[in-house]
RNA sequence: GGCCUCGUAGCUCAAUGGAUAGAGCAGUGCUCUUCUAAGGCAUUGAUGUUGGUUCGAUUCCAACCGAGGCCA
């Protein structure tokens, strides 16, 4: 096999796959792999090994054999497959099989990285499949709040994650922007409105008016017909209703917009917004009618749902009105006929009972047959530390106004730490957003979280000013050799000389007691960057951005000590300096990649 | 009342049956004539309670105590 033929069969595969493979040859050599349900390779403490397996521990409760062994057994034969060559040793531990992968494999894995650029860790997988995802769901004339945020800052990184594994994503926002409210805020604004006002802060004061009508409505329940009548005319297409409600629409796109612009989402590629599903709610309940399904209790048409432990789903109220859950079936079935073969919600958790019985009732109707075409990623509930936010209490933190606080600390860090620095503000408020998405994306996202201001803008320790500021020290390392004499300093510094051979691999040239030159901090940040691929694989196919929040802090922090101990711009020895310029713009790579996925930008210098 | 979450260090969180339960913040002590100190190094400190299943349990099961949510 030539050397070069070696380097492409290390690019097309990951360590973990590499494990996976030498382990199922020799399992299937012994005829075990028939007692195994599941292969399970994980990532143990780095001092056991680069990868791990209980494989031996698993099976020797099955055949009643020693596991310890066992695992001998299975070293043995994955060492007479004469393939271990990318490893460095497998050895047994309290039962564990633990591989250490080799200095080759390594040094091959930035190369690789360093050719591959953007599309490390990216993957062909998702097939092209189309999925639907639905995040950030605001509802019109109602101010935004952090809770807002966390849908729009997890949807819109589960965007970038799943269509990085080769899956064809479209969003939907799925406004909100109809119902009885807009009935009650159109009668509000013809008997308080004042143009005026509202026009200077068209949100709040529509908000206002809401509030109010809702009080008036206490002292007089009579208000509340009128209002339901002029969702009536609404429906019917009354020119002035119709006219106002375009207008309510128009002012709330214009804070979203400011949402989308300072925390950097993506715009959705759908609107289709519940307004959109008015009329195509019948065609659901005459679907529901003719199977049988819809049923009379107490003047509402429900679906029975007991069975099922869910209790019963009303789909039309008493009084004639239409239920959100109507409108998110009809939203389903239409969406299913534009050609995804997945949706996913990106809902807090309070509404897993509606949207468990949504689902429920699409699987009887057929539209649902696989329960994996639908996912509710439920992320947990936002509270301050005082308790949950509430209107009542005057509570409620406002999100474009915190967002703005944020921008205003994180330029002032900026004036103190590096005044010289050009566009400030531009890379205040990415700095700003990165703290925003880097606190909700670190959690996992099925926990509740408490939502303490100080910590979440926080700029150090664990937090997104935190990779960005890495990511910034190793830019700063490369700016500062492209003015050093050296022409043929490339983006794979390090890796090529001119001559194309692999200065890499002359450098590592084992010494004399046979071993490769590499200091601990450059072999613990290689390790550390091989395993990217895996994770990004992982937070996709379990849908926790988290995997990745929490891998890059760890690579992170391996950079920065090696960044501590290891010279690049003093370092004297060419060729080492030029590895050393390798390894570290991988690393920026890799932070690059990997803040990405998270909806994180990476600014040159901070 | 029925159903669903969740209890891990002073605080905020990791650990999706594995090895010595990891981090960050806060505290303490070092570290800027040296590539950005938004950094690095060291150090104090925890699985709500009681049982069970398992070679192995923060993780699974049961009961209890406590917090939150959803549905009438």
């Amino acid at each position: 096999m030539s050397s070069e033929t070696t380097k492409n069969t290390y690019k097309a595969i990951t360590g973990k796959a590499w494990v996976n493979h030498l382990l199922s040859n020799a399992l299937s050599d012994l005829k075990l792999t028939f007692h195994l349900e599941k292969l399970d390779i994980s990532i143990p403490e780095n001092e056991f090994g680069d990868f791990s397996t209980n494989t031996a521990l698993v099976l020797a409760k099955k055949l009643k054999v020693s596991p310890k062994e066992l695992a001998q057994k299975i070293i043995e034969q994955i060492k007479l497959g004469g393939a271990e060559t990318r490893l460095e040793s497998i050895e047994e531990k309290t039962g564990f099989i633990n591989f250490r992968l080799s200095k080759e494999f390594l040094l091959a894995e930035v190369d690789k990285i360093l050719e591959l650029g953007d599309l490390y860790g990216a993957s062909i997988q998702g097939n092209g499949e189309k999925i639907l995802i639905e995040y950030f769901q605001p509802n019109v004339a109602k101010p935004l709040h952090l809770g807002h945020l966390r849908t729009a800052i997890i949807g819109d990184s589960l965007f970038r994650i799943l269509s990085s594994q080769g899956f064809k994503l479209e969003s939907d926002t799925h406004l909100g922007d109809w119902g009885t409210q807009f009935g009650l805020l159109l009668l509000a604004y013809k008997k308080y409105g004042d143009m005026s006002l509202i026009e200077k802060d068209p949100i709040n004061e529509l908000n206002k008016l809401y509030v109010k009508i809702n009080a008036e409505i206490e002292k007089d329940p009579l208000l509340r017909e009128e209002g339901k009548q002029e969702f009536v005319k609404l429906e019917k297409g009354d020119a002035e209703n119709r006219k106002l409600w375009k207008q309510f629409r128009d002012w709330s796109w214009k804070e979203y917009e400011v949402i989308y612009k300072d925390l950097e989402i993506r715009k959705a590629d759908n609107d289709w917004p519940e307004s959109f599903f008015e009329d195509k709610m019948p065609a659901v309940l005459n679907e529901l009618k003719q199977k049988g399904m819809l049923k009379e209790s107490q003047g509402a048409q429900i679906v029975d749902l007991e069975e099922q432990g869910l209790g019963v789903a009303v789909l039309v109220k008493s009084d004639g009105g239409t239920t959100y859950l109507l409108r998110d079936l009809a939203t389903y079935i239409f969406r299913k006929s534009q050609g995804f073969k997945k949706q996913i919600y990106v809902v807090d958790v309070r509404q897993s009972h509606t949207l468990k019985q949504t689902f429920a009732i699409l699987q009887q109707l057929g539209h649902i047959v696989f329960p994996t075409e639908a996912v509710h990623v439920a992320y947990g509930f936002l509270t301050l530390p005082e308790g949950a936010m509430s209107t009542r209490k005057g509570t409620v933190v406002g999100a474009a106004d915190f967002i703005k606080g944020v921008q205003e600390s994180a330029l002032k860090i900026i004036e103190e730490k590096n005044p010289s620095l050009e566009k400030k503000q531009e890379v205040a408020n990415k700095v700003a957003s990165s703290a925003l998405k880097y606190f909700d994306l670190s959690h996992n996202l099925r926990s509740d979280i408490v939502f303490d201001p100080k910590t979440a803008i926080s700029f150090e320790g664990k937090t997104g000013p935190y990779l960005q500021y890495t990511h910034a020290r190793i830019q700063g390392i490369i700016r500062k050799n492209q003015n050093v004499d050296l022409p043929e300093l490339s983006v794979k510094a390090g890796i090529k000389n001119q001559n194309g051979h692999n200065v890499v691999a002359s450098f590592m040239r084992p010494d004399k007691s046979g071993d490769y030159n590499i200091n601990l901090h450059e072999l613990l940040l290689m390790r550390k960057l091989q395993y990217f691929p895996e994770i990004v694989k992982s937070a996709a196919e379990n849908m926790l951005p988290s995997t990745i929040a929490n891998y890059l802090f760890e690579l992170a922090q391996s950079f920065n000590s090696f960044y501590q101990e290891v010279p690049v711009v003093q370092e004297e020895n060419i060729e080492l300096k030029k590895f050393r310029l390798g390894l570290i713009t991988a690393t920026a790579q890799v932070l690059r990649n990997g803040l990405y996925l998270l909806g994180i930008e990476a600014p040159e210098q901070m």
